[in-house]
DNA sequence: CTGAAAGCGCTTACAG
DNA sequence: CTGAAAGCGCTTACAG
């Protein structure tokens, strides 16, 4: 590879000409300028990113932490991510962690040697003090559809809202006995999704029944087993809010295969507006969440602090963006 | 960030010899390396990979261009990638291209000034110069998906066989209007199924008829107007055979809109097993690639074929790895 | 406006 | 076995 001291000679100049013609930032005269611009042309020269990252103390690149990019949601959210990210001349680097500590803090320390510029995290327990060390130290980070409360830059969506609305509409469409397909709720957006349940039900006049409730168990598909218990059970649902697409679908085969119709003997309603959602039969009424938006306000809100990090007028405290959710009603609910 | 310099002076020692000790290539005093080893718990220090990176020429860090993470097969190969990649002491950078060949170069040449390792391509058209020129300078690259035979690394599955087999399974289980939901046929993958489907109907006697064959016009929603078209078309097929498991969800949809029943109408076949394939209903029968297992192999060969620059001995000739493909009857076939 | 020099944090031949 | 020195390819204060 060409570097900077073959364009200097080429050119006839030194490399700090090379390199301030290359930055733009000092003036140069216009004649050297020219012969610098030519011989980068001529020798196809690319500066080697690696050396300006040491010297400079940063590298252009992001991490993205996701629990795992297999999960419906986190394909369209790297999406927004990694578009922002090239738009604007960073580089991103993808982290699957399945939420488990060890590898979480391996993945730190590994891309904090090599000047990361910053982490955009959708992977993170409550407690991970380790991540939250992160920001304490100044360190840029954007959490992405977790947020606790901590004083940090977050691009969230109101969970518990959603399923209020969500559960508000189904009582108001006529539905009594509304179950709730839970996800594992250690996960805090689980949680807020069970309680803007427990709200709706109890602003709509209806009683929490804990029976209604279906727990996840072994993953996804344990929801099949879990679904035809519950229609064969003491109280039978009349609509079942699922708390993600997959649970969704899952619901409404284990639904089909007790003989149950959709949505004439139970309602379904999922959350993520997955992009199959729409595909299947019947398409499946679902919250919608703007994720690959989301992928891109939190590129662009990491991007933004980290350059306030060497220019202080761009500086603003940590934020949290909450996205709007949209419930969008297909055929799966009467 | 403390450095060697930091360690070193703690340690009583100079730089190269911290440097050897963490290296571990050469021999050092057992005890002068203890001394060395304590300073680094105490000041938990770890080597700075960037400067590492620029001294050595590598930088441990290989790229994964895929057309779009969003597409159904990526994420789980960039899982196998990734998973691979991390144990090996590797970092994957995510490159969405669109097949948009000014994105694929740009990419190119942003990450060699990086100095990446290597490149593991799902993003290729047939004529993609800028590519071949990749491996052709004897930089590290395997195809993954896509393959044209060329002189290079590559995982595939063999796409005509795979989907002869699913064409004869359909012919042999007394289908005989059989269509094809066929993708763009500009990628030769698809163009390959195509190719299958043609020698399956020869090889069962079937004639070929180019009204079975539905095009694709406009993304894979633009199946269900095709599809409803065919149905209602002069040849009524008995069944349809979709080159990818979204395609096929569609044209479900559609068949279904249509008041046919599946599989007592028409049945529908698919080609990838999504994760959400077994899900829906009815549970589709499809192809199914090891796209995760296809990470994991393009990982570890672009690894091997990394370190074979350093160490000759590991060099072998570039070879293509065809990968088992496996039909899956579920319910959506009679 | 431009060049020589120092330095970012490493590694490794070269001496000893 | 170990240290001083050079160098990977850049950038930028310092002189001029």
């Amino acid at each position: 590879m060409t570097n900077i001291k073959d364009v200097a000679e080429r050119a006839g100049v030194s490399a700090s000409t090379v390199s301030r013609v290359l930055s733009g930032k000092s003036c140069v005269n216009e004649e050297t300028r020219r012969k610098v611009l030519d011989a980068v042309r001529v020798l196809d020269y690319s500066p080697n990113v690696l050396a300006k990252s040491l010297k400079m103390g940063h590298s252009n690149t992001i991490a993205l932490m996701v629990p795992s990019i297999e999960n419906t949601i986190f394909p369209a959210i790297a999406r927004g991510v990694e578009d922002t990210a090239r738009k604007n001349g960073y580089t991103v680097v993808l982290c699957n962690t399945d939420e488990d500590v060890d590898v979480e803090k391996e993945y730190i320390t590994k891309l904090r040697t090599r000047w990361i510029d910053g982490f955009i995290v959708a992977s993170m327990l409550p407690n991970s003090d380790h991540i939250r060390r992160l920001w304490e130290e100044g360190f840029p980070v954007v959490l992405t559809s977790r947020y606790y409360g901590d004083p940090v830059d977050a691009v969230v969506v109101d969970n518990f809202q959603a399923a209020y609305n969500a559960v508000s509409y189904l009582i108001r469409t006529g539905h009594r006995q509304i179950a709730l397909a839970l996800g594992r709720k250690e996960l805090p957006f689980y949680a807020e999704r069970w309680e803007g349940y427990r709200a709706a039900l109890e602003d709509g006049g209806l009683p929490y029944d804990e029976r209604l409730v279906v727990h996840e168990t072994n993953g996804t598909n344990s929801f099949y087993h879990l679904t035809k218990q519950l229609v064969k059970g003491p109280v039978k649902p009349d609509a079942i809010f699922a708390t993600s697409d997959p649970k969704a679908i899952v619901v409404m085969r284990a639904l089909h295969d007790c003989g149950l119709r959709i949505p004439e003997d139970v309602s379904v309603l999922g959350f993520d507006n997955a992009y199959i959602s729409s595909l299947i039969e019947p398409p499946l009424s679902t919250v919608s969440q703007p994720l690959y938006d989301m992928g891109v306000i939190a590129a662009k809100k990491l991007i933004r602090r980290i350059r306030s990090k060497e220019d202080k007028s761009l500086y603003e405290p940590p934020s949290v963006e909450v996205m709007p959710t949209d419930l969008i009603i297909r055929k799966s609910t009467r």
